[in-house]
DNA sequence: TCTGGGGTCCTAGGACCC
DNA sequence: TCTGGGGTCCTAGGACCC
């Protein structure tokens, strides 16, 4: 049975979500991302509005750049809490066509209508049902791809924005993907781009066409995985959310810092802000990465395991500290450090297995932390030591 | 002109165990 | 004199996505 599957996905999400609650913005080129600094700052745009794109503005761009390609933008710090505010509103709309839906991000979903149709009509009504009710109800406007599958949908919907909607039939999925350059194939970045160029790999429909055989060399492992997507082949079920596998913070400094202070002091804030995350979703880690940035943008992460998994605060930044003796270099400045939490699970006690009665005492002075920035804001509490030197990141 | 912050998945070598 | 074979965990890095 040939399956029904839709690609939602809101056009400029952040941008439009600004010029909805700012109607002074709409019809200006809207930028939204890092602090420009007049041209100065760092970091990169994370979203743009239709008006910002026709000066050569895109997600991704140095935010210097935007701001010499569009000087007259309107420069706008994302407001996070606000967009999620928005998404589950959208999801909500959603979750009354199907229960199959499978978050992709803050703005995205797939949805499969396979058994929708008897309620809601063929897959293409379903489609413009959605994008009228986004609009009428949240007053944004959505593109919605549809395809018997996963990998069709999603580019369909890229390709028809913004406030399109494109059905592509199974019989047009070859015609429909033939002609698309390779990077449109998912998993397919700047790196396998290239080295398929060099193989005179150029479309969608050069890949579809080849041997498997004879791709070995030129693919590599997942070479059925491509050919099977390059040929419109794509069996992905649409799976509603699962729990994440990791959580993370990191931080690019506004300059390169030398300052030891400066780092444990961040690294602190980190910690803190992953484990706050960590006991909002009643879960520990058992695994600490740290990830480190150098002045010439070389990386490196370093972990370590815990003999038992933790949602403490302290913990994580013993551990943080810890690797931090372990970096490769010393006399460069540090541009970024991140903690992550990963190997996740439920805490001990969750378990039913034995608790330090000095870690429940952390864990209740946590709690009590977590439930007062709750009430009061983020910086209601905060620990002595961030306050030591200058303003926490 | 530089290159954010949140993630996922995959690979690969070495340790370690049976 | 030679030194199996398989499985799992740990760690580091890289490609990719939004």
């Amino acid at each position: 049975m040939v399956r029904a599957i839709l690609h939602v996905d809101m056009d400029a999400f952040y941008a439009s979500v600004e010029q909805l609650d700012h109607p002074e913005y709409r019809g200006k080129p809207v930028i939204v991302g890092a602090n420009p600094k007049a041209g100065r700052g760092r970091g990169v745009v994370a979203a743009c509005s239709y008006e910002a794109r026709r000066f050569g503005v895109h997600s991704a761009l140095p935010i210097s750049k935007a701001w010499r390609r569009c000087p007259q933008g309107v420069f706008l710090r994302p407001r996070f809490d606000r967009y999620a505010e928005i998404s589950e509103k959208i999801f909500a709309i959603l979750a009354r066509f199907t229960d199959l839906i499978e978050p992709l991000s803050i703005d995205e979903a797939f949805l499969d209508v396979t058994g929708s149709s008897r309620l809601f009509g063929a897959p293409e009504d379903i489609a413009r049902e959605i994008k009228r009710v986004v609009r009428a109800e949240v007053g944004l406007v959505a593109s919605v791809g549809v395809a018997p599958n996963k990998f069709v949908a999603k580019i369909a919907s890229d390709l028809c924005k913004p406030d399109g909607l494109l059905v592509v039939e199974e019989d047009q999925v070859r015609g429909f993907l033939d002609p698309l350059p390779i990077s449109r194939l998912w998993g397919v970045g700047p790196r396998t781009t290239e080295r398929l160029r060099r193989y005179g790999l150029r479309t969608i429909g050069d890949v579809a066409r080849l041997d498997s055989a004879l791709m070995a060399p030129i693919l590599g492992s997942e070479r059925e995985e491509l050919l099977l997507l390059a040929q419109g082949v794509d069996d992905r079920a649409v799976t509603p959310e699962s729990p994440p596998k990791s959580i993370g913070a990191e931080v690019t400094f506004p300059q390169d810092t030398g300052d030891v202070d400066e780092i444990l002091r961040t690294l602190l804030a980190l910690s803190d802000r992953v484990s706050a995350r960590l006991r909002r979703r009643r879960i520990a880690a058992r695994v600490v990465v740290l990830k480190f940035r150098d002045e010439t943008f070389t990386t490196a992460t370093k972990s370590t395991t815990l003999p038992e998994p933790t949602d403490v605060e302290e913990e994580i930044y013993r551990a943080a500290l810890s690797l931090l003796e372990r970096l490769p270099w010393r006399d460069r400045k540090t541009r970024l450090v991140g903690v992550t939490a990963t190997h996740l699970g439920p805490p001990r006690a969750q378990l039913g297995l034995f608790v330090d009665p000095n870690r429940v005492r952390k864990q209740r002075l946590a709690s009590a932390v977590d439930d007062i920035r709750e009430r009061f804001g983020e910086s209601a509490i905060r620990r002595g030591a961030l306050l030591k030197k200058g303003k926490v990141p």
